[in-house]
DNA sequence: TCAAAATACGAATGAACGCTCGCGTTTGGT
DNA sequence: ACCAAACGCGAGCGTTCATTCGTATTTTGA
């Protein structure tokens, strides 16, 4: 079902002008030395912050020379390309294949599943993900994201527009756009400036709220199992 | 010939705290001079982006030459945040300003407010805005923001605080957060992708069901003058 | 085994850019 | 009118960094 896509694209940079094709590693070695410089290249930008990322820099880490690096990657946002588009793509992955597993499962809990795996996500991979996120205009990467969410509002647009009867929705697509652009923009945030949020049941629970409000969900339904509704109201 | 370090140290460039100011304008020549370097900066930032931005291009723009600008301003930075500065407390102070007038407003009322004022603040000085949200990474804006938003979310805890009977909050500060985050990311992502949703009478609906979510507001209260209410539900 | 192809190397190149410094020009108080 | 202080100038310094290129080493295939 999902498109077919190359696993590591570092290569090809089609930077709307000249396609700048680099030389494609076919031994092994060459192979590996591509692989390490992709590693080095997460390393520093992890530990060192972006300033730190120069070219000679990320071939040192690499204990390559960069006169390598430039063999295999035309030039040096190719190899930033390259990391952040693999990571973003893997990301996606496990966004969309969420889509099938809410199908046929009550509201309250597929609304549940869908905050869960977004908290999820930005857990894993955490320090990259926040170096990536802090530096993201540098790069071209916007658009990268873009994409990327649109992919996961697809599906979850999708969701909506099949379980229509159940909500309160005029249209599916703003919808999903709100539902993924407020997610992803509180749980980076949180990751950036408010770690401890990313694991606090309260947060998950507000952004649930939010989920059911967009949709049109009143969560007074009853309770349903899967979510734990601490009822903290005045009496 | 060899790099000359300065024995005294006639300006300190104190990177944690703000003493860093360089020669004050006294005459009139010279402030319109700061002025106009100020203006320089926008106009760049805005047509150009953040790569044009270089002292020696700014000082060209404004008409004056380099060794001027580095009189009024330490170091290039300061030049850039001067201008980020004046630009985000303006937005804070007007969203703040909205605080006192939803007192004792009808909660779908003062919910549309904010919702409007979200909006309009993000529609003020687009060009500027896109540029600085852009760039933001870039200089250390991101904890001016978060300043700006917790000052906003302060404000808009102590509302919920006060109108905790007719919401279903457990936790106003946290719930300040959430709406601040989502709504100031949303307005921004839309600002940068998709500039049609600001004027979009249904995304500003989608928003205000997303506040009214987590403040554990049901609309179906009735309908209130004030909020147009369209149903398109299905019979 | 051996030469051609592929791979690896890293000093050197050149461009960009923040910022300084020594000197010329204008201003305002007296 | 005078001059010291304030202001303004811009060529150039020092540094950083992406990228190249000539050479050395390793692999491949016959």
């Amino acid at each position: 079902m999902p498109p077919r896509r190359p696993l590591v694209v570092a290569f090809s940079r089609d930077r709307t002008s000249g396609a700048r094709a680099r030389k494609q590693p076919t031994q092994a070695r060459s192979r590996a030395l591509v692989e390490s410089l992709l590693e080095a290249t997460a390393r520093i930008l992890m530990r060192e912050g972006w300033d730190a990322l120069t070219t000679n820099r990320v071939a040192r880490e690499a204990g390559v020379s960069v006169g390598s690096l430039y063999q295999y990657f035309p030039d040096k946002e190719a190899l930033v390309s390259g990391l952040v588009e693999t990571w973003a793509d893997t990301i996606t992955e496990r966004l969309v294949a969420l889509g099938p597993r809410l199908a046929d499962v009550p509201l309250d809990e597929a609304i549940a599943s869908v905050v869960l795996a977004t908290l999820a996500v930005t857990r894993e991979d955490a320090a990259l993900h926040r170096s990536v996120l802090l530096q993201l205009p540098r790069i071209g990467a916007l658009e990268f994201f873009e994409r990327l969410n649109q992919r996961v509002a697809d599906v979850l647009a999708e969701w909506i527009a099949h379980r229509r009867d159940e909500l309160d929705v005029d249209d599916p697509s703003l919808a999903a756009y709100v539902i993924v652009t407020s997610l992803d923009a509180l749980t980076d945030h949180a990751l950036l400036l408010r770690p401890e949020l990313l694991d606090s049941a309260r947060f998950a629970r507000q952004l649930e709220r939010l989920v059911a409000g967009v949709l049109g969900v009143h969560g007074t339904h009853a309770g349903r199992a899967g979510v734990r509704r601490t009822r903290a109201r005045h009496p």
